[in-house]
DNA sequence: CTTGGAATGTCAACAAGGCTGACGTATTCT
DNA sequence: AGAATACGTCAGCCTTGTTGACATTCCAAG
């Protein structure tokens, strides 16, 4: 509404009208659940959540991460966060490992039940991952990583970049 | 793991690696929370949750729209949404007409009050996708969305569709 | 006209996963 | 020695999701 100036409108090379954005958005909101969905539908049945996905995931993409990292990439206080480790770590799921340096730290790793786990949501979510890719074209990617990046808070800009250069 | 396979996987040409894909999933995580934090601040001051935001916002996008097709856009129980509603018609944010032809169903609009709400809420979220859009460029966009638009449900596309269709 | 089913609302109870605040303990830094 | 850090934990609260049960209203078919 703010912006029906037509063509002149400054950034109509890039047709960003109010129509364009909320497409945008709603395609956000509709993909982000597609996104999960099969994750959550393993986790169901295994009685475990979103939140021990992630945790999961980060553990994995890090072995060795401490709590205050974990932490701060997950954006959740540290009850939270722990709720869903001592599961994971009761459930044998999540080694806890005293560190050698600093003491006080503790470093996290998958067991091998861990990784199997891990494996089995990131294929399913690599799957879906991998159509959408595969239908969207190589082009496309580019473009999606490079909105996505954009739409980052400068703080989780560097988490994500962080892991970028971690991986082979 | 089950692709290493190097330039010769099949896929080579959309370097459809494991790794490209892993940074696709935590591109996605990221790129959400910055999609919903500025929203999340103003509903945050108002006591309002991101659930009252999807309320509203397709509400305002379908004027009239009844209980149930909310229901089946938003993906949640009636009671779920029931309790939402309530709230915001309580506090005078939606207004909630008995349909005229079948009495049974009610249809929503937003108040003027709850179409200020989504105006806030919505100029947030905008101005965010419109930077993170002229970051990346005008053909980044158009893959942007048809990665999603490939990653949604079935589903959940022909609700983004028949949202499409009904845009200016 | 009666009855079945659809659309809606509502009550109750529960769980996951956020949050704050307070406190304890071990360790490290200054 | 004392302050700061890293972590864990207890207690309690909130939002938002769930299931199950039940009432109401209304349409449509018999």
């Amino acid at each position: 509404m703010a912006e029906g100036t037509g063509p002149q409108g400054g950034q109509a090379l890039l047709f960003l009208t109010d129509e364009q954005l909320r497409k945008g958005i709603e395609a956000m909101f509709f993909a982000y659940r597609g996104f999960t969905a099969d994750p959550d539908r393993i986790l169901a049945e295994k009685d475990y959540g979103r939140a021990h996905h992630r945790a999961i995931h980060f553990i994995n993409r890090s072995p060795g991460t401490t709590v205050n990292n974990l932490l701060s990439i997950l954006g959740v206080t540290k009850q939270s966060l722990n709720r869903v480790l001592r599961t994971l770590v009761e459930d044998g799921l999540v080694r806890s490992e005293v560190g050698r340096e600093d003491k006080r730290e503790r470093h996290l790793f998958l067991t091998e039940v861990g990784m199997a786990l891990e494996r089995e949501l990131s294929d399913a979510q690599r799957e879906r991952m991998r159509a959408a890719y595969r239908a969207a074209g190589s082009e496309a990617v580019a473009g999606f990583r490079r909105v996505l990046e954009a739409m980052m808070d400068d703080n989780m800009r560097r988490h994500y970049e962080a892991l970028r250069d971690r991986g082979k």
